[in-house]
DNA sequence: TAGTGGTCTAGACCACGCC
DNA sequence: GCGTGGTCTAGACCACTAC
């Protein structure tokens, strides 16, 4: 583990367990150089890591002020996966899956992914069940050349933890859209839509690994009222 | 001007240019240090506000690799203005000032931003016409001890433009919610609504400045066929 | 093995806030 | 004036990639 980051986790767990609360500051850099007995830039790394993580904001003549944003708010989409919104947000839920094979590259999906033509990708449809109901429907396309084998007990729970720990893969960005699209006779048959909705939010995102190779494009279809998204960004001021 | 912002947009404008076109590398750390004549941490700062700013993906022992996102797609919400996405985008559109005025706080606003309630607030709503239709209402409050005159002139172009540049106020970081919500008969009469709209997209902002002071509170409402959001995502690990 | 980016250090000077 | 964070330097060692 590195300095920066273990110096960012110990600071993360204080400022989330209270020990240093909204709107206080933390030590300031040189006490921190103190405390764990490593250079400035070390301490600032771990600071600006904390930054970009909405928990602090830092004014220079001042000190690093903790902010007060509602850590239980997530994403419900994007790099956050279903399985980390769950286990973070102790919703009880259910995931079924309704198919799970290899299909050819069609052009429509060459012209999404880039992937070629008729090579192979796995296609993973997955109903997600919270308090009895479908509420949201996962559509995932992944490359094959990458991901050679797809069990289905590891698509029902989480597909990123089986690539990042039993894969090794580096997933490393993510390009996302969301729009609210028109119900078809798919989705009223695979999603539990009330008579009134006619209308789905559609998050689609392309994932990238560190080596710049798309490995899976996502659908991910919400049901009107049970769709939320939630999100810190900071100025980007140059 | 910092040097390492200076590299960031000597950089950034020669990937624009195609100077270093998507998947080829950008010159090594070691070549760029002799091109600016500065230390490798100044060249790594630039490389890491490319690398943010979704531009290209380091590898080690690799290189700097230039990524190829369409960078005509924007966040119509958020710290990207309405303004800031007309110009880019050029569509021709159109802002109307429906309200300004002042308000005193309500209970409900202060539980929302923590502003006292009673105190003075502006209150700011614009209609937002493309090809004739108003398709997003922007409601504004903002905090009336920190922006004491609102010109409505300045208010039917972009109120951040006015905030940065008359003002000098330094806005560091912003929360936002997108959820869908039910049409009620306010937004049929303020916004072109067809009668089958039962639902808007809500885009809820909260805006603070450098000091952590919330100033401001958005509600963008967009028309549901109208609405696009986008978005680059790096994987946080740690 | 040579070249790349990743981490870390010890020091310098500057701009800002606060008293 | 003192302490704060912001920028910048010169150098070290390591991990990874490519050949």
């Amino acid at each position: 583990m590195n300095k920066f980051k273990e110096i960012f986790l110990d600071l993360e767990q204080k400022i989330l367990a209270n020990e240093y609360p909204p709107h206080s500051l933390l030590p300031s850099e040189n006490q921190l150089i103190k405390t764990y007995g490593v250079s400035r830039e070390t301490v600032r790394k771990a600071l600006n890591l904390l930054r970009d993580a909405g928990y602090i904001q830092k004014k220079q003549g001042k000190g690093s002020i903790v902010l007060d944003l509602n850590r239980f708010d997530f994403p419900i989409s994007g790099l956050t996966s279903f399985r980390e919104l769950q286990d973070t947000q102790r919703i009880p839920s259910e995931t079924k899956v309704v198919e799970i094979r290899k299909i050819a590259v069609s052009p429509k999906l060459h012209e999404t992914t880039g992937w070629p033509v008729a090579s192979e990708a796995w296609k993973l449809i997955r109903q997600r069940r919270i308090d009895g109901e479908v509420v949201i429907l996962d559509k995932d396309y992944l490359d094959a050349s990458i991901i050679e084998e797809l069990p289905e007990n590891r698509a029902k729970v989480s597909i990123f933890d089986y690539f990042e720990n039993d894969l090794g893969l580096e997933i490393a960005y993510a390009q996302k859209e969301i729009t609210v699209d028109p119900v078809n006779k798919e989705l009223r048959d695979l999603m539990d839509l009330r008579p009134e909705d006619q209308h789905v939010v559609t998050v689609r995102s392309l994932v990238y690994l560190e080596d710049t190779r798309c490995f899976e494009y996502t659908e991910s279809i919400h049901r009107l009222d049970k769709f939320r998204f939630v999100d810190f960004a900071r100025r980007r001021k140059i």
